[in-house]
DNA sequence: CCCTGATTCGC
DNA sequence: GCGAATCAGG
């Protein structure tokens, strides 16, 4: 297999998305994983933290000391106002929240850019506000999908949900708490199908709402179904799947 | 062991 | 330029 120009780009997405140099290598296929890493240097992709790669060796030198650093990390945020660099910079800052479609990985390609915004957007100086000032609740940042649905961001995220119950053999009869509700006979691809408490239970049923065009739930439950992705080292291990999940091939 | 990215070096 | 081999941390 040959860098063509399509692979080459491919590589630069994926490398720039976060992906690890291994799911890189499989995607592209022909090519080994240090394939990979050995063209992302060559093309002089920025290099990401690396699991080996200490830190800068002057700045451990300059302050070797055991300092328990209380400094309050400032939060990444999108401010970047006055800017007075003559010249272009550079060095481009990574955006903290990488927002990528999660699972369902709609024909993306050209990544529609995503807005990733903080509360409002007017832009009153906190710039040069006193550094010592520590924000008292940072802005939740949230990412906006199509439709215009906030994702739930990162901290947001709610534990993992309680294993369904044991699932009765025999459909809920009809029943007055089951009045008015979206059951699953009423399922369509107009309605939200997002479900309301768990099968088996007496008033399990779906949310019913008017979907968000495009996708299987309400403009609210897309909110909860599309999350933005976390950098691998902080994700929340996924929940244990009943029966042991989908084989990994 | 597994994983990761960085680096080297013969091709 | 390419990538296997190797290194080294998690």
């Amino acid at each position: 297999m040959s860098w063509t120009d399509e692979r080459i780009d491919t590589l630069r997405k994926r490398w720039e998305a976060g992906q690890t140099a291994s799911q890189i290598a499989e995607e592209l296929g022909g090519v080994s994983r240090n394939a990979v890493i050995g063209k992302a240097h060559r093309l002089g992709l920025q290099s990401r933290p690396s699991p080996v790669k200490p830190n800068d060796p002057a700045a451990t030198a300059a302050a070797p000391a055991p300092t328990p650093a209380p400094a309050p990390a400032a939060p990444p945020k999108a401010a970047a106002p006055p800017a007075p660099a003559p010249k272009p910079a550079p060095p481009a800052p990574r955006p903290a929240v990488v927002a990528a479609p999660p699972v369902a990985e709609v024909e993306d390609e050209e990544e529609e850019e995503i807005a990733v915004e903080a509360d409002s957007d007017d832009d009153t100086d906190e710039a040069d506000a006193a550094p010592a000032v520590v924000r008292p609740a940072p802005p939740i940042l949230r990412s906006v999908g199509p439709g215009g649905f906030l994702r739930q961001a990162p901290g947001e995220q709610q534990a993992p949900i309680t294993p369904a119950p044991p699932r009765r053999l025999v459909p809920a009869k009809p029943s007055p708490e089951m009045a008015g509700k979206t059951t699953l006979l009423d399922l369509n691809d107009k309605i939200c199908k997002w479900p309301i408490g768990h099968p088996g239970e007496p008033d399990f049923h779906f949310c019913g709402d008017k979907v968000n065009p495009g996708f299987p739930y309400c403009v609210g439950h897309c909110g909860h179904a599309y999350q933005a992705q976390l950098p691998r080292r902080d994700r929340r291990p996924a929940p244990p799947l009943p029966f042991g999940g989908p084989r990994a091939r």
